[in-house]
DNA sequence: GTTGACTCTCCAGTTACTGGAAAGATTACG
DNA sequence: CGTAATCTTTCCAGTAACTGGAGAGTCAAC
């Protein structure tokens, strides 16, 4: 048993985030001790971890009540699991190539540009491309 | 002269980020007409193409400003330029390894989990892992 | 003349927190 | 035992960059 600050830092989140998932109900609400401090035993440590590690994977707070109530559930199947990760993945994906063209086209620019005194810049001129082509 | 959803079509933007653009003083506030409508000549349009493909370039308001200064200052050097896009490129090429690591690591879990109707999943295992190797 | 499209302002909500104030609880030191 | 530092509580507000909607005024067309 524990009191928030302990339970953050063993969960590698911040105080004020471990409170916040338990105002949104993302995990139960802890119990209080006399004073009304908030402890957290073993396994409620456990799904601060999970949702910390499926937050640094990108899953949205609300995929993550998606996955934490799989968590929990002992009899849920894989594929259910399976098809959330994948459906995430091929987001992942979708974000790369995005940035990938977005870097090549920045790149192609800060290659063009001079870096002088000069006021002449093809990345501002680039920026402004879609009327300086009309 | 034209109001503001042809200008707003005109730039590709929807109508209320034009507004809003205006409103946080990224662009400066638009004549009005008699009754009140806002009024935008090919100027302004200019101005709203060159945030939106700086604000697709990943450029957050506050760069777009800076950049929205130096595209209306006829004596800046593009050496200015060049420092503010070189930064975001080492920006996105920081995101972009995150990504990666990201797709590779879920990617990962993905493959080892079969999709059946049992509840073993190496996906739910892997977010837990951090506690799971204790 | 009235229907429909367009515009205005203002307020609230979004996401996932983060910061700070004010007040009570606990712990550490001398 | 007193007190100072630290921890915890609640609540309110702010962040980024919009987006949605209400309620009201304006304009063009049939």
């Amino acid at each position: 048993m524990m009191h928030i600050s302990a339970a953050a830092k063993t969960a590698e989140l911040p105080v004020k985030t471990v409170r916040y998932y338990a105002d949104i109900g993302l995990v139960s609400a802890p119990e209080r001790s006399e004073a009304g401090y908030r402890t957290y035993d073993e396994s409620a440590v456990r799904k601060l971890v999970f949702v910390r590690r499926a937050r640094e994977f990108g899953f949205s707070i609300d995929e993550c009540r998606e996955l934490l109530s799989l968590y929990e559930d002992q009899n849920r199947s894989s594929a259910d699991v399976k098809r959330i990760a994948t459906k995430r993945l091929e987001e992942i994906a979708e974000k790369q190539r995005e940035l990938q063209s977005l870097h090549d086209e920045l790149a192609h620019l800060v290659d063009a540009c001079k870096g002088d005194e000069r006021p002449d810049c093809p990345i501002i001129d680039g920026l402004g491309w879609v009327v300086a082509s009309e």
